[in-house]
DNA sequence: CTTGTGTTTGCGAGATTACGCAAATAAATG
DNA sequence: CATTTATTTGCGTAATCTCGCAAACACAAG
């Protein structure tokens, strides 16, 4: 990312974070990471209505975040890259580091933090 | 992310892939990669009103994307981690690749695709 | 062909987001 | 203090997104 990006990068790029931002959409993905799964079975871990998977998947599909695959009667879903994995682990790695951070000085003079609770959950 | 992640993390990270989930945001962390700007500037940069400028980047600020700073009448904006550079490079990477692998298939096969606009313009 | 299971689609209501405009605030300068 | 420049805020409207429900499809098995 050396020189500036025009409009269709950035729009490009836009979209494919779109794609990732919603906390169902995450879900899914952290599903997905451990292997190919049907829509009912990322429905039950992901903890929505299958109609709700299927909508989010085909958003992640036509996007290009994820692949569909058929066999018999199910379809199967999957990452298209593992690189989108190590992209949201180095989010998270920042935005945990943060959340260390915020919690310390918290002891210090507390303060209103977004999303509290999850450091410990992870 | 070796483990599954819980409610709080993914909508945490949801929330956080939210803050560059649109065009004009992305533009925005565009023009701050070469060093701290004013919303002058950076409206100027984005091609966007220097209200609008304000209002994305209060979001971008409240999600820990940017950081604010206020030198004399000026407030200067500059992003709060490289890494989150190193992330959308390896995404755009993964977009560009399979850009190019769509337009080799197009000289074969011609198809609709997003975006097709993008690839030789970066 | 009928039934059952798995998945997708269409549609409408409710929620959220984006953005322009006008007004408010902040800081420097005359 | 009045004025100018830089930024933010409130608010209304338009656009977009989410999700449930019912219906449609797809495919395998009886």
């Amino acid at each position: 990312m050396r020189q500036a990006m025009t409009d269709g990068s950035c729009e490009m790029l836009g979209s494919f974070f779109a794609t990732f931002a919603h906390a169902t959409r995450m879900r899914i993905f952290c599903a997905l990471q451990s292997g190919p799964r049907t829509v009912t079975e990322i429905a039950a871990e992901a903890g929505i209505s299958i109609t709700n998977a299927s909508q989010h998947l085909r958003l992640m599909r036509d996007r290009g975040a994820v692949v569909a695959e058929k066999r018999a009667q199910n379809v199967y879903y999957h990452l298209a890259d593992r690189r989108f994995v190590e992209a949201a682990v180095l989010i998270r790695e920042v935005l945990f580091e943060r959340l260390l951070l915020e919690t310390r000085l918290a002891s210090i003079q507390p303060q209103r933090r977004r999303f509290a609770g999850a450091l410990q959950t992870v």
